[in-house]
DNA sequence: CAGTTCATATAGCGTTGCTATAGGTGATAG
DNA sequence: CTATCACCTATAGCAACGCTATATGAACTG
């Protein structure tokens, strides 16, 4: 019943907990259970992780490696907006795969204490985000857009993992997405044809809201603040670097 | 300690429960606590509930009465995907007013063991989309736009739960709620409801140049110069075109 | 009044996460 | 070669957990 003899008693700990987690079947797993199948007693665990929510965070920590790695394999497609897309059906399925370690990352919700690793995805998705934003793909900040699209994922992917397996209907995954991402994109990324993409500069980008905030009445800003920020703006405008 | 003591023990370990749950601050709550608090000994709460569970499913089902009535208090309006967007509200600001209770409602999620709440939640939402789909409002079935929209809403709540409280930004709520219910309205439906049009092309220049300047390290401007530039450029990004 | 059923209490089982303490191990210093 | 010391692991056990076998009282029912 032990796992494999030789290996350092930590990373028997790591396997031994990540394999139980992935077979557990939805039941709680012990560390008695770890330990035993790990061939070592409890303060072993305990000396190494601290606690029981230190050892699944190091199993996290692990299968946070291998979600990052799925969603950046194919991340270089020209749109970024459909790597967005990639991103969603990657998480999703990371979820179907091993729903267990999927609940242990993104369903152990307490309050007014975030995991973790909700940031971390959160900056991977708002990464590509800004790449659409630069793009002129956006039509909202690309962090609360990444915030936004990051929670229906995971409520998604939590609904999936609820059905039993022959009932789930990926389509919900796929409606969902495609809301969201079509909610974040201005009138250019959905007409699919950003010919000049990769021409997005900052000197572009300030040209455009040079011209947007002298033809609109924006009253966000002071018209003290307002005029130092036009310099400013046009200082980055006429510059010949980037 | 003890709770008022002439009531059946039968409700008073319901009440208790639900106090304690409501103010356990995150951490679990024991049967014993429980017990005593409501003045009873073990099996008293094993002969009514059959199991820890059982009581929690009790609570639940007297929460989610509360749930239903708020609800269905403003659902009269005529306009069936604006009391959509009022049962996410509502549906957000339970899970943040009990954040206890909502978690064991719907954040005890464990593979292919769907919450009961989670289908009455969603028949009370395809409910009022079938008024929506009568209407021709609705560009999806009925159940599959609930399913989703709920999804989403859930999502959402759980991420705003997992806050700390001063930093919760109930705008998340409000992006998640109209992108899926624009996703699922028919043209007719998104023309009667003008104030979710584009947003103006400054918002999306500001937002294009605050990632384009984020990305690219021009020097045009001096670093204090930039944090004062990108302020307002924020201000104007996060700014609502209503 | 006897019989039955419901409701509660006493006491305790097995398991949980965790730890106080001590023993063994290997590397380094004298 | 020995002494030391930091690191790692084991023995044993605690308090708290969910839950239950059993017994006792109360309240109906014939």
């Amino acid at each position: 019943m032990s796992l494999d003899g030789q290996l350092p008693p930590k990373i028997r700990l790591l396997r031994a907990a990540a394999e139980l987690l992935a077979n557990s079947g939805g039941s709680a797993v012990s560390t008695r259970q770890i330990t035993q199948l790990a061939g070592v007693t409890a303060p072993t665990l305990y000396h190494h992780f601290g606690d029981k929510e230190g050892l699944f965070d190091a199993v996290v920590a692990a299968g946070f490696d291998e979600y990052v790695a799925g969603e950046r394999d194919f991340a270089p497609s020209g749109q970024p907006l459909e790597d967005i897309g990639r991103m969603w059906d990657n998480h999703v399925q990371f979820g179907l795969n091993q729903p267990e370690l999927y609940l242990v990352m993104f369903g152990n919700i307490r309050p007014e204490s975030r995991p973790a690793i909700v940031a971390d995805a959160e900056a991977l998705m708002e990464e590509m985000l800004n790449k659409a934003a630069v793009a002129g793909q956006l039509n909202v900040p690309p962090r609360e857009a990444a915030r936004s699209i990051l929670a229906a994922n995971v409520g998604v992917t939590l609904m999936l993992i609820a059905e039993k397996a022959p009932e789930r209907n990926l389509e919900l995954s796929a409606m969902t997405r495609d809301a969201m991402i079509f909610a974040v994109s201005t009138e250019q990324a959905r007409s699919e044809r950003p010919e000049d993409a990769g021409k997005s500069s900052v000197v572009v980008a300030a040209i455009a809201l040079n011209a947007a905030l002298q033809a609109s009445h924006s009253d966000q800003l002071s018209s003290s603040e307002l005029k130092l920020f036009l310099e400013w703006l046009h200082r980055i405008s006429t510059s010949s670097t980037s």
